[in-house]
DNA sequence: GTGAAAGCGCTAACAA
DNA sequence: TTGTTAGCGCTTTCAC
């Protein structure tokens, strides 16, 4: 491995213009740059992480702290960040809390200790006050993604206005009797993502004059398959079901869908359904949501992580609080039967 | 931030002494190794990674390279694998190909050469022969997962074996017109997975004395949609349609199964279907279909990766080549219809 | 614009 | 078993 020396040498110049002309920092003129690359390129020399770290206190390494990997949501986040991050030289170091307490107290209080990354971006964590500080005591930018954490700046969507925007579809197709298919509010530890999106449907139904039985808000938690079940719960009673249902999100949209299918119904024709997220799968079921953005969610956060890390290099300004979402209609909404 | 000179000034010791005490190598008397533990622990010390990788050349990190993140199997695997990690200690980089050809050259060029990284997990990878050059030139450990990389170990499931498995299942079932939906032969970049897969298929069918006709082998490219189109040309002609269908992944195969049920036909009884994965949907899906264990697969690349920076210390001798995969028998196959 | 030199915080000989 | 010492490879003052 070719060192900071050897390109010295090389170039004929002294490390510390070496490392001037490579990074950036300093004055350097056009000719001893040029000089420079050239003798890096042909060393194929690349500056050792660990010690520009050491002697810089920079790292140029971003952590990124995540509940679950295999979930759509989260696997667009990290993919966002990471190609951002990428652009401004970073790497991108994966923390997931899973399910064991044991790696999850072990990421607070030694992981993310270790000075190896210069900010972190926290997706969707649902953390204890003492976690919450521990994160602050990092001194390092932190920006959440989709859930509010305690005194940290934070991206996210506001869910009770997505939820309205499906609810406002559906009766603005003349729909009256729509149910709510949701997250439960029992164990909403979601950061109220549950109630928002819930208050969502409800204000936007009590804006049209409408309301919804109590019969009609149904839990689920997420899943194509807890969505599936309590579809049919609602739907399996030909009397009085609803002619719409707003679900919490494109999963369990999905088993929606496919539960009004196994009941012989045909969407739209019986039943129109409404998702929130714009999943992967939901163009393929042809499924009527909310599009937001995650991808572009995670970009975002680095860009807010860059303006702390090198303050007036941002290339324009950024976006506050109100992310971007879109009501993307397809083919499962419709007028209701006529009957 | 605490250093270890104000942990070694408050156990009373040397520096090089509360290293040995807190890494572990070297010999340190018991007593002196619990005053440094608790001295640490009341600093609030850890080790700064930077200053432990330039003095040590050990980073305590792995490098992870995948050419997507949102899919199942790439999440599963680098989850795994994650997991692993921290067990030992480490932390774990990521570095996501993306289509981006640019992106794609600067990790191969830039970021893996930082000396960031002890050892690189490639999962599924289609390099060109450069890019297998520039992680060989790394030398550093190296162990791909899903797919043979030139000169490089791998961890792969036997593809044919596993086609032959759902296969075998559906010849025992009584099936004789089994048609075959999978990746196509004309790009079958993946390291011969597309051709692998459909070998097993027509061994299987030789085996059993059987032939599929050419217009039984349809292409489509791992997405539901796909294989939804792929198997509504299957199944659309009444006259002279399969039994049954062996699909090359679980995606194409839940495509499959919405096909049959859009045509008006009832999975298992008009048709059974396969898959190969044991997606997360699949189970929902009551699709049969053959496990592979990508979490797994993470797991044991690290294992494989942990022996060779630390010999010796393996708890246990590791599986070779031949991964474990499991038929997994659900409501999607049955006899074929008697008439 | 460039060089000399100190030092970032740790580890690993080598001595004792 | 422990301490002393010399770096690891870079960045960053401070001179010039």
């Amino acid at each position: 491995m070719a060192s900071i020396k050897d390109v010295a040498r090389e170039a004929g110049v002294s490390e510390a213009t070496v490392s001037r002309a490579l990074s950036g920092n300093g004055h350097v003129s056009a000719a001893t740059r040029r000089r420079v690359a050239e003798a890096a390129q042909m060393l194929g020399y690349v500056a050792s992480s660990s010690a520009s770290s050491l002697a810089s206190g920079r790292t140029r390494n971003v952590g990124i702290v995540v509940p679950f990997l295999d979930r759509w949501y989260f696997s667009a986040v990290i993919e966002g960040a990471q190609q951002e991050l990428m652009r401004h030289g970073y790497d991108l170091t994966l923390y997931n809390l899973g399910q064991d307490p044991a790696s999850r107290r072990s990421v607070f209080e030694q992981f993310l200790l270790r000075q190896r990354v210069d900010a972190v971006i926290a997706v969707a964590l649902e953390l204890t006050d003492q976690e919450v500080q521990s994160l602050h005591a990092l001194h390092k930018p932190l920006v959440g993604v989709g859930g509010p954490l305690e005194g940290v700046r934070t991206l996210s969507i506001d869910n009770q206005v997505v939820a309205g925007l499906t609810t406002g579809h559906l009766v603005a197709l003349g729909h009256t009797r729509i149910a709510y298919l949701g997250g439960s509010l029992e164990d909403d530890g979601a950061f109220g993502l549950n109630l928002s999106r819930r208050l969502g449907f409800t204000h936007a139904m009590e804006a049209a004059g409408l309301h919804a039985p109590t019969r009609y808000y149904r839990a689920a938690d997420y899943t194509i398959d807890t969505g599936y079940s309590a579809a049919k719960q609602l739907l399996g009673d030909p009397a009085g079901r609803p002619t719409a249902i707003v679900a919490g999100s494109d999963e369990m949209a999905i088993g929606a869908v496919l539960a009004a299918r196994d009941l012989g119904m045909v969407v739209p024709r019986d039943v129109s359904i409404t998702g929130i997220d714009d999943h992967e799968l939901a163009a393929f079921f042809g499924l009527t949501t909310v599009a937001q953005f995650p991808r572009g969610q995670g970009r975002l956060a680095v860009r807010l992580l860059m303006e702390d890390l090198h303050p007036g290099e941002q290339e324009d300004e950024l976006p506050g609080h109100g992310l971007p979402v879109e009501l993307i209609v397809r083919g499962s909404t419709a007028r209701p039967p006529q009957d």
